[in-house]
DNA sequence: CACACTCATAACTCGCTGGTTATGGATCAT
DNA sequence: ATGATCCATAACCAGCGAGTTATGAGTGTG
């Protein structure tokens, strides 16, 4: 059972795979050319990085005749902004926990 | 350079050690031994997990007696938050500027 | 048609890492 | 003091995954 979040994780654990992402996302679309210049590795293996990010929703690829353009999916993120809420709020609730037993031992 | 979001990203990245992590957040401060009895692996790996979570700052160990007691460190995930708020405003920038252009393809 | 270009896939290598068992140090209980 | 418990470390193993080169399919260009 390997879940949305874990998906998530793992493939922005790559920090070349991240970094591709995230020059997707500042620059906008871009071809596989274009982003083997920058990502200092061969171009299979940026293909390889983009089929992972295609698979983990991150991405998506657009065909133009010999040329593949990709681009960040808006939203693909918020799994992940849900999720650290989500642990956020256990630290406040259990700060309010504390609080509340302050609040008691005072009286 | 291994940056700070990579640590945090390639940490979490492990779907075990997330789960560990997120009980931490979840039932607070936890012992070695609880933590390994669900965890569904041995102590030393769980040890191992957490030593890796400690290192990227998610985590802290109190001792007491000869038991150490693990617990989330809340803040830790502030980094994350950070960047993806970053990348959803590059979005939201393009967006507007599509926007910009259409309006400016109206007139 | 022939050639060049872009990308994806295949096949392979190799280092990292997540798991194991074994062990030892420290602390509590009897 | 002896034994039991809890945890960390060491040493080792196996699988994964990120990189490589080689190649081929598809698409423009002369």
């Amino acid at each position: 059972m390997l879940e949305r979040h874990d998906l998530l994780f793992k493939t922005l654990g790559d920090p070349t795979r991240r970094a591709i992402f995230e020059r997707l996302c500042r620059e906008g679309e871009q071809t596989v050319a274009a982003l083997t210049t920058h990502a200092g590795i061969s171009q299979p293996a940026v293909s390889k990085h983009l089929g992972v990010l295609k698979q983990a929703g991150l991405v998506a690829g657009r065909d133009a005749g010999r040329q593949t353009h990709y681009s960040a999916l808006p939203g693909s993120l918020a799994p992940l902004n849900d999720w650290t809420r989500e642990m956020e709020t256990f630290w406040e609730r259990r700060f309010d926990d504390l609080e509340d037993l302050l609040k008691r031992m005072d009286q």
